[in-house]
DNA sequence: CAAATAGTGTCTTTGAGACATTATCCG
DNA sequence: CGGATAATGTCTCAAAGACACTATTTG
């Protein structure tokens, strides 16, 4: 940390969010569609300035209430990385300090203040958009984000209500990993892992087939041992 | 990303460095005094602006290697975090990005040009001090990202030169977590890890005691199966 | 030959992966 | 009672952890 003199230079600091939920069982990234200049027209990560009075991450809890309606303890938020390179906003010089947001069953949203349109898109498809600035990058980084968090904390939780069945759980990692998994095995992995999940005791009925018992969170963020992808 | 305008708050942005190697066998970090307000006189991390044109990773090989003198691949630089609060600079709104450096016998460093000193402070020691700013949040995280990286990739490469001996790289897992290994549960480890280490056919000779063999990395980045520190 | 350091093997336990059938409900 | 979904047990293999002695060098 140098002395402060008014000659360092001034950026702008926006957040920017990698939405991401189960939809239907799918995958899924909340995008927006880009009303204005620079990349107008293009589908482009959520996200606006940081105010002058305010944390990053409660930008990134403003901007995500923002878009989505939802806000606090309902959806996990955490921060990914921040990208600076000269150049990525062709207006100015702008540094974005991306977050990763998780929540189960987010709801449907429809445009905005200033995006032409917004919607969930399956991510494996967002992954193939052409996105504006250098989302692509901090897309592929959030998703990579949530898939190894899935293997030694109990992120997988944050995709789900909070009562849940096993093969809702196992849904889960099947969407975010893009892999089949065994139930048996699954189910005495999720089982051994201490402090991972507990029985409420509950079923649930109603659907078709054999009611399936609930499930909730039992309190460890961190899962030892770890699951594995491979 | 909402329309731009010029009423969005400027923001300086800085670079903040944890900087971490081996030294004598001890986990150690540099530290800098301050020789100028704000904080006066009080140890912080390595860090400062970032210049117009420039992307944040330049910014932080930049000042690294303006405080260590080297550069470039001798080192491991990575992105740790992005601390943003209002008031953490009592001047400014200041914005840092900070990395973690890694690297294998750092040099002895004394003073700078605007820090009255400059040195290597053992790690638990250092995260013992009153440090300026949030550099204490900001140490505590690159310290735990350096432990956490031990696990599940080749990081601990970084902290011993090109060709090294098991042993020596025991200790880096020993100095880094603060435990005690079993040499040989530790070697069959690091042995059967695929791409991990390879032998040189060399020896190292001239100390006291049975010569050791010399490894070098064998290239894989990702640990499969990790190591596990619990 | 003593002191220092490097290097290694076995046993036991735990978890991972492969694999198919039974249980319960609804219509 | 048929279709749908949930739940579960065993065997084999791989890796982890506990544990103590031998090998090679220098002074």
């Amino acid at each position: 940390m140098v002395a402060y003199t008014s000659e360092h230079p001034p950026f702008f600091v926006t957040v920017d969010l990698v939405i991401l939920t189960l939809r239907e069982g799918t995958f899924a990234v909340l995008l927006v569609e880009r009303g204005a200049e620079p990349f107008r027209g293009r589908w482009a990560l959520p996200g606006g300035f940081v105010h002058v009075d305010e944390d990053l991450m409660d930008a990134a809890y403003r901007e995500l209430e923002e878009e989505t309606g939802v806000g606090g303890d309902a959806v996990h938020l955490e921060q990914l990385a921040t990208y600076g390179a000269p150049g990525r906003d062709p207006r100015s010089r702008v540094v974005s300090a991306a977050y990763l947001a998780v929540g189960a069953d987010l709801p449907e949203v429809r445009g905005g203040s200033d995006a032409a349109d917004a919607r969930w898109w399956p991510v494996e498809e967002a992954l193939g958009l052409d996105l504006a600035f250098d989302h692509r990058v901090i897309l592929e980084d959030g998703v990579e984000r949530a898939r190894s968090k899935l293997e030694y904390t109990d992120l997988a939780l944050r995709f789900v209500p909070a009562r849940f069945t096993m093969p809702a759980l196992q849904g889960v990692y099947e969407a975010v990993w893009g892999t089949a998994l065994d139930p048996r095995n699954f189910a005495r992995k999720v089982t051994r892992t201490q402090g991972f999940v507990r029985e409420t005791g509950e079923e649930r009925r109603g659907g078709r087939g054999r009611p399936a018992r609930l499930l909730e969170a039992a309190g460890a963020e961190t899962l030892l041992p770890p699951m594995m992808r491979d």
